[in-house]
DNA sequence: CCCCATACCTAGATTGTCTAGGTATGGCGA
DNA sequence: TCGCCATACCTAGACAATCTAGGTATGGGG
């Protein structure tokens, strides 16, 4: 994938992996690499500083996990973070749509108003 | 249009507005807003700095253009650009793959293998 | 003849991601 | 049983890209 392509879109990505439920860092990172079949094979520096940043911008809690012997920190969507990725999930399709609507010339866009 | 969304974007849009044909720099700031039905407005410290990059990394070429009165820099792609194009729409397509494959669960992607 | 849209430019701020390190431990294979 | 690897977490600083905020100049319309 592109150096930088996922700048802007990665919070995006994080709160999407955690509707299915709960999840430790680690597993946020494994379940993005399956789910987009192996495009997004993110760093360990990249996924946890962002993780925390979500946390501390009150869009995800975290509780430590013990309950399978290693210590987690498992994270969870918060009512903001659910406002949230509705929020970028919207600005994910108008941003993409901006981008067909630039590089697919031939392809106009339906026109709003009469 | 979030905050900086289209980091690791912008060349592919750029070389797009310029595949229209020649085009000076506040031309493609026109192009862009235009064609993306106002979602794309940037900055000229943004496009200008991006452009002077492109041409520098041999995707564009440039001349001084006295055609109309006002003294503008026009633009074109060069082969180089034509291919840097292609190849970044190939990652476009495959990034807005991965992110609909990870933002909607619902829908499975298509198996590659057998 | 004045003003505004056009047209260009750049230094530095800002921000986000990645690199490159580090620590710790549970469980498996030898 | 013991060593090693995958798991699991963390952070400081590097790096790159975009944006902010300035600046200059000029042609043409009112």
């Amino acid at each position: 994938m592109a150096s930088n392509q996922l700048s802007g879109n990665l919070d995006l990505l994080l709160l999407s992996v955690l509707t299915a439920g709960e999840a430790h860092g680690y597993a946020v990172i494994t379940r993005l690499r399956e789910r987009s079949d192996g495009a997004f094979d993110l760093p360990e520096g990249t996924v946890y500083p962002a993780l925390h940043r979500l946390e501390r911008d009150g869009l995800l809690t975290s509780r430590w996990d013990r309950g399978s012997g290693r210590r987690r920190r498992a994270y969870a969507l918060t009512q903001d973070g659910h406002r949230a990725l509705e929020q970028k999930r919207r600005s994910w399709h108008d941003f993409s749509r901006g981008v067909r609507a630039v590089i697919d010339p031939g392809v106009p866009r339906a026109t709003v108003t009469p």
